[in-house]
DNA sequence: AAGGTCGGTAAG
DNA sequence: CATCGCTTACCGACCTT
């Protein structure tokens, strides 16, 4: 899937023009049914879910024409899969799938599926292969279950002959599990979906379930699902051995008693089963119970619930091509099934749980607005000065003259915008302000109107009517804010007059106009005043927004400027400067916040309460006494700025641009909607995060090597429900960060991660209330690799061919984008020609990335219901999370796990302030098994998801060890405890293989295997000794604690072993001569991987217990 | 002293 | 219904080398 993004990242990196040619000869291409070998470039490691096309397309990877054995979809690749079986059967004695799956036989539980998904889909009969399966979203699942039913009937088929499908017992239904059951979810889901019913893994409010599966309710659930089916797992099972739908109500979980008992029963129970918990939550209880009549009547509306049926959405129509006006609207609602059957009901009530929460809250969320807004706009001027490097015109550096700094700054920026397209409002007379709406709800933005009330941005909207009874409340418009700022930037960039532009957020920015100022020889004063009204004047104009500015000698002052100017006004502050000081209080000062001035208070002697510290108070302390106590830089800085002394630099060069411009870390943070019952809700919330952040870092070019989460946890005093809807509240943080030893972005990686790093800060499940994670030491996702490749199309140049773009192709993967288009206003007339019933046939993903590519440039407006089409075969891209989960919870045995892994600081925070009061989650050491740390609370819960795990697991790779297996595998058993002492002694990670050396993030080791790889086709297979060092590599990364890093790695090798084989095994396509050796190498890659390769993570999974699923 | 991590803070 | 409490950078304290 990194290479699914990668795809991504070549469409973005395409011109417009080059982009509609392209996809022009795309539909070509599918005309002639030519495979899309372009795509499979970017096509590396899938998940089991893209078996079929991946089966199509994987084996033409590695080819230089187009031809394409798999191309005619499941048949043929069901015969070919057969064509192999026999073909491997007469191979001498190492044949079957690289990682040590056995031979041909039916019913050996292969757990090689990634790269073999053919092989592993005929061979299996546990379903709890596809544990990744299921980590698919809700929204993308039934249209995963169609086609995992699709494929079961089909290997039936293969299997039995003729007919042999299972009943539709389970037709109608519409079966939800909760909490933890025998069989497991994903045996239910299984025996569900193959018997005509629908799955629901996100149970929302009205949603439709028509049962609910639960072995053990909660005293809450219970009266949650009181309306409900519920019903005991038992019952799928019956009904599968009786092959027919039995009455539900011999399997309810639920008695029937009045709610007055159940009222009882839920304190009684409760009282027991929580009677070593906390105080506070037992007083939870109380407030639990005062909500009751709530639950119920919510309950009740359940019952008059109909059973909506998803409906198919068969008809494929052809792509509508409008030219986008203003696309918005599909940000929360466009996934088909979810717009169809449940509407706007799912949307309602939504937590961290539902599937798409992340999205859905990034898109309504301000701040994540403003700071993506603020990161896009350093990056556009990082580029922006990168490519004037080479036009060396720059100007020239003025003279040591005393420098003309703006501050400008919109008014009220949301406010002023949100009014633009309201007639009936006038933003200088009527009180108004941005916000969602509620008495909780944040007021992001209020005019000066509503100021001069005291409302104020920040500010929660009960508050502000309190203060402005008749304020108007203003929708957020992001995209008119968005284009807003475009304009303002534009036009200061255009106006090309200043030394320097400094972008400080969506609507603030920092002017160096010194040259433009002094180039009238005496007369600055004036010039700078008649600048200043130029700008402000020219802004009005052209976004119909007031602008202040801010005018003095640095850029403290022209902010201390910039507030005396607001609103609506300009400031030029020249003289008198001691004096406009002093009447203005500490906290103005830029980057000085409560923190300090509550120190200040502390240290003047003053009382909180009545006065601020001014900057006069703060100009009498000595330089020494604010060095003491603020430390030195804060300490110099106070010192300077109440003599508004300021020497920070807004100068942007190409030299120095890069250490200012250039992000050191990049996250994911969410601290809303955090409500959890069970870990699964929280490693499947992990897991979207991880996917969030990866597709970040593919947007970025970028890949990281340190991971930090930061937790939030509810404080031992904050109610359990604060006060705003769905927020945080108060609570304590904890954070705790792990170095991966190597740089990466793949999402598995990150993902499995962050859930090590959650167990190890020990914040029971329940208490969460935010999530953030953070990815430091950053590099470029190809450093070291030649770039800035040519472009293989272009808008006027013929189709080339296939095996020039294929290669063409794959060097664009090491290009980085550069440019930022600074207008879309481009009319691109080739689209209107491209054959779009064509373009239709394009395999799902490739569509699906060209079609947001276009959508994003502006060129494509996608109708709801053109969306559903595209969206209706979206698969789930996600990848083997459970390889990386089955380190953390590895226990077959029983036996506490051991870990061993590089983290720093094993506990949570040692410096950190305690809180009184505050419980400090429990830490757990590198060696502890976790387990016996958890809140007994806990204990149950994660047992039982041990066991839950247990009964996914799968056979071992290999056969039988050989006995030097076994003799190191003893060794390891002998060998010390993995300390961070005996780490630290160990070999260094960055002492790498001489053939890795150079090599630092994950993509770029996966390049150079890939080459090696490729190197050894011509050579009748590896060199033993390369074999050697790469054992070696993953030997010293498991030491490492970078088990998942290793399975990576060896997987990735073995898509390409996979690769070659179906490509050896296919007849006619290749000159005899070069299949032979090529044959020869596979027999040779395949020995090593089984005898060489495999033991290194077999051994340590079999000492640890671990699960291999590769 | 130099350099790392971590928590805290500020901004918009 | 509500509500959408993000994300980055810097600093000082404290730690290791
Ligand atoms: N707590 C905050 C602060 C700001 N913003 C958003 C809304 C503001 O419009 C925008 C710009 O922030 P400013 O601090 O510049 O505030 P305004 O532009 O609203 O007012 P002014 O600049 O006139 O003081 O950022 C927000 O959502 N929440």
């Amino acid at each position: 899937m990194d290479s699914h993004r990668e795809y991504g990242s070549f469409l973005c990196a395409l011109s417009d023009e080059e982009l509609v040619s392209y996809i022009s000869q795309l539909s070509e291409a599918s005309q002639r049914r030519e495979d899309f070998s372009d795509y499979d470039e970017f096509q590396a490691q899938s998940t089991q879910l893209d078996k079929e096309k991946e089966s199509d397309e994987k084996p033409t990877s590695l080819q230089s024409n187009g031809t394409d054995p798999f191309d005619d979809g499941l048949d043929d690749m069901l015969a070919q899969i057969e064509e192999e079986d026999r073909q491997e059967t007469g191979h001498l004695g190492a044949e079957g799938t690289a990682l040590g799956s056995k031979t041909g036989a039916k019913e050996d539980a292969d757990t090689d599926s990634d790269s073999e998904p053919n092989f592993h889909g005929l061979k299996s009969h546990k379903f709890g292969d596809f544990g990744t399966y299921f980590r698919n979203k809700h929204i993308k699942q039934q249209i995963a279950d169609k086609e995992y039913v699709e494929w079961e009937q089909q290997r039936l088929l293969q299997q039995h002959g003729a007919e042999n499908d299972h009943k539709k017992i389970f037709a109608g239904c519409i079966i939800h599990v909760n909490g933890h059951t025998d069989p497991s979810i994903d045996e239910i889901h299984r025996m569900v979906i193959l018997r005509g019913g629908k799955f629901l893994s996100y149970l929302t409010k009205k949603s439709a379930a028509t049962h609910i599966i639960c072995d053990k309710l909660t005293p809450r659930k219970s009266i949650e699902f009181k309306h409900r089916k519920v019903v005991k797992a038992k019952w799928i099972v019956d009904c599968v051995e009786k092959n027919e739908l039995l009455d539900w109500k011999e399997y309810r979980v639920i008695s029937d008693v009045t709610i007055d008992q159940r009222r009882l029963d839920q304190f009684a129970s409760s009282k027991s089963a929580k009677a070593n918990l906390e105080d506070h939550e037992a007083a939870n209880n109380v407030s639990e119970a005062f909500n009751i009549e709530d639950e119920i009547d919510d309950s009740l509306d359940l019952e008059q619930d109909e059973v909506v049926v998803p409906k198919d959405h068969e008809a494929a129509q052809p792509l509508n091509s409008k030219l986008m006006e203003n696309g918005d609207d599909h940000v929360t609602n466009d996934n088909p099934i979810v717009a169809s059957t449940t509407e706007s009901h799912s949307i309602r009530g939504m937590n961290a749980t539902h599937p798409d929460f992340v999205r859905h809250f990034f898109a309504k969320s301000r701040l994540h607005h403003l700071s993506r807004w603020k990161a896009e706009l350093r990056l556009r001027f990082l580029k922006k000065i990168a490519d004037q490097k080479d036009f060396p015109h720059d100007r020239e550096p003025y003279a040591t003259s005393e420098r003309i700094i703006l501050h400008v700054d919109f008014d009220c920026f949301f406010a002023t915008v949100s009014c633009l397209n309201r007639q009936d409002l006038d933003i200088d007379t009527d009180p108004v302000a941005v916000t969602h709406g509620g008495q909780t709800s944040d007021i992001a933005s209020c005019n000066y109107i509503a100021r001069r009330q005291g409302v104020k941005n920040g500010m929660w909207g009960s508050r502000a009517m309190q203060l402005c009874p008749n304020l108007i409340k203003l929708d957020y418009d992001f995209d008119a804010y968005e284009r807003t700022s475009n304009e303002f930037y534009n036009y200061l960039i255009n106006k090309k007059i200043f030394d320097h532009i400094y972008p400080v957020s969506i609507d603030e920015v920092l002017l160096d106009a010194t040259s433009f100022c002094h180039a009238n020889g005496e007369q600055v004063a004036e010039t700078v005043r008649a600048l200043i009204d130029d700008i402000r004047t020219d802004i009005k104009n052209i976004t119909h927004c007031t602008v202040s500015i801010g005018a003095s000698s640095n850029v403290l002052l022209a902010k201390l400027a910039l507030r005396h100017a607001k609103p609506n006004g300009a400031f030029y502050l020249q003289e008198n400067i001691p004096d406009f000081l002093d009447s203005i209080a500490v906290k103005e000062l830029p980057g000085i916040g409560g923190s300090i001035e509550s120190k200040l208070c502390e240290i003047l002697k003053m009382d909180r309460e009545s006065s601020r510290p001014m900057i006069s108070h703060l100009r009498s302390l000595s330089y020494e006494k604010l060095v003491k106590v603020f430390g030195k830089k804060t300490g110099m800085k106070l010192f300077d700025f109440a003599r508004g002394k300021d020497e920070t630099s807004i100068s942007l060069t190409p030299s120095n641009t890069a250490s200012i411009l250039s992000r050191k870390s990049v996250s994911v943070d969410v601290n809303y909607g955090i409500r959890f019952e069970n870990i699964h809700e929280v490693d499947r919330f992990l897991m979207n995060l991880a996917e969030e952040l990866h597709s970040r870092l593919i947007k970025l070019d970028l890949c990281g090597s340190r991971i930090t989460l930061r937790l939030a946890r509810r404080s031992i005093d904050a109610p359990v429900e604060p006060p705003k809807y769905l927020g945080m509240g108060v609570c304590d943080m904890f954070s705790k960060s792990s170095s991966l030893g190597v740089a990466t972005n793949d999402w598995g990686v990150i993902g499995a991660e962050m859930k090590a790093l959650y167990r190890m800060l020990n914040i029971p499940v329940n208490e969460l209330r935010g999530v953030a994670v953070t990815l430091t030491n950053l590099t470029g996702t190809n450093e070291g690799y030649a770039r800035q490749m040519k472009l293989p199309f272009s808008a006027n140049t013929a189709p080339k061919s296939v095996d020039k773009a294929q290669c063409e192709e794959k060097r664009l993967k090491a290009r980085q984008k550069e440019e930022i288009t600074e207008s879309k206003t481009k009319t691109l007339l080739e689209y209107a020609n491209i054959d779009w019933n064509t373009f239709q046939e394009l395999p799902i993903d490739i569509r699906k990335e060209i079609t947001s590519e276009l959508k994003k440039r502006g060129i494509l407006n996608l109708s709801r219901d053109t969306k559903k089409m595209y969206d209706r075969n979206k698969r789930s891209s996600a990848t083997a999370g459970k390889v990386f989960m089955q380190q953390l919870l590895p226990l077959q045995t029983g036996r506490p796990a051991e870990y061993a892994r590089v983290v720093e600081s094993a506990s949570s925070s040692p410096r950190k302030k305690r809180k009184q009061d505050t419980k400090v989650a429990s830490k757990i050491d590198l060696d502890e098994s976790f387990i016996q740390n958890l809140p007994s609370s806990l204990q149950d819960e994660v047992m039982r998801d041990l066991q839950y795990q247990g009964l996914n697991k799968q056979l071992d790779l290999s056969s039988s060890p050989k006995k030097s297996e076994l003799d190191s595998s003893r060794a390891r058993k002998n060998a010390p405890r993995i300390t961070e002492n005996w780490l630290k002694n160990q070999k260094r990670f960055n002492e790498l293989p001489t053939f890795l050396q150079k090599f630092r993030t994950l993509p770029e080791i996966k390049r150079s295997l890939d080459d090696w790889f490729s190197m050894t086709l011509t050579q009748n297979g590896p060199h033993e000794d390369d074999v050697a060092i790469f054992t070696t590599y993953l030997d010293d990364l498991i030491n490492e604690g970078h088990f998942s890093i290793a399975t990576l790695l060896v997987k990735h090798l073995k898509v390409n072993i996979d690769a070659l084989r179906c490509k050896v095994n296919m007849p006619n396509s290749f000159s005899p001569e070069r299949s032979f050796s090529e044959g020869d190498a596979l027999k040779d890659w395949i020995k090593s991987m089984d005898k060489m390769i495999n033991p290194v993570l077999n051994n340590y999974a079999s000492v640890n217990n671990i699960v291999l699923t590769i």
